[in-house]
DNA sequence: CCTACCGATCGGTAGG
DNA sequence: CCTACCGATCGGTAGG
């Protein structure tokens, strides 16, 4: 399934020795998209070439290719291993009511020792309002999931009389999210900008219960 | 003032044939600029190149730089003459307590119909968050005003009595200005977000007086 | 994984 | 404002 060769190419015959070589392989792929998360998050995927990301891991620019076909294979790679990692994150697969606000403030207060992973989602998200922006299709449906949960988040807690009245879900959970993206923008300009803390108290005004 | 070459350096010896060129000149600037907004706002400034914005005014890529010299001189350009564009818009130089923020939903209500120019500030604030980009200093210094200027807004508001009580003003100020950078991005996404509505929504919870 | 190469495109300059 | 050019760099491919 995996569309990058050296990996599902060579298992059918796998010997010890190209079992090596496959876990070589592997950790030099984690090594190439960790340094593509860094350098996507700097410069964006236009402005990164593979020739840099490449020499970042010691390897020629077509040895790059030979674990990520095209840059575009390797853009989505790194979009889908960070969502992964955020899904870990997460603990829980559909935190809810309360629970599920307080998981966002969370992931705000640890954000703040992930610059990388901050600049990377920021840079990609603002490049890929273009439709035609191969990371497009993954935040156009990235916003609409993510909208559903936290809406289902704040219906939970309207349901056990957490919520202030007057608050609609649907539109708090707009806001909320807005609000995360627009603060790790500002917290990237200004280090000193409290992501964590501004979120909390934006959620708190809203609750009837403290957060 | 100028750094642009064939506005001042002609000016000396005009002659009514040098006034019309001259003319000329400050509309097929006002076409770079324009033609320049649309496509820094859809690839960004990395991603968009002179060649491109020349052949959409109709010139050869030297033309255009002989309007403006350099791509970042360009970048710069446009900016300023997005912000000033937009300080005429706010109509008072300091719009002040609740009236100032009223102004600002009425911004995002305009927005809805300049997707170039939401998609230029969302596109570039992005891609400037590196020091080393070109609009960097011009971002830092914006945010750093704009926050100011909402901050001093939610105080005069609190003196009027028009603040709920446990409001912050410099907190509420930040979360402010990141919904509205927040949900810009959602609209780019989702033409479907009511960008105007889900702000005076927020404000509108943080007054004791009808927005 | 490598070297060597491809055509395309970039921002900028020369010279008029 | 133009044509013609520069060196640099791009993503991708050939062939091993």
């Amino acid at each position: 399934m995996s569309p990058y060769p050296g990996e599902e190419a060579s298992r059918p015959t796998m010997t010890a020795e190209a079992n090596r070589g496959y876990a070589n392989g592997r950790a030099r792929q984690r090594e190439i998209l960790e340094k593509a998360v860094a350098l996507f998050g700097e410069s964006g995927y236009r402005g990164t070439s593979l020739r840099e990301i490449a020499a970042r891991c010691g390897v020629s620019h077509p040895g790059l290719k030979y674990h990520f076909p095209t840059k575009e294979a390797l853009l989505l790679a790194v979009l889908e291993q960070r969502d992964e990692d955020d899904s870990a994150r997460m603990a829980a697969d559909d935190p809810v009511g309360v629970e599920g606000l307080r998981r966002l403030v969370e992931i705000a207060a640890l954000n703040a020792d992930r610059r990388v992973v901050v600049d990377l989602f920021t840079s990609l998200a603002a490049e890929a309002t273009t439709p035609d922006h191969p990371a497009h299709t993954f935040f156009a449906e990235r916003y609409r999931k993510v909208i559903a949960a936290t809406t289902a988040a704040y219906e939970h807690a309207r349901e056990q009389g957490h919520l202030v009245a007057g608050v609609d879900p649907a539109t708090a959970a707009r806001q909320l999210l807005a609000l995360m993206d627009g603060l790790q923008v500002q917290w990237l300009y200004d280090p000193a900008t409290d992501m964590a803390g501004t979120l909390r108290a934006h959620i708190q005004r809203q609750l009837t219960v403290p957060l």
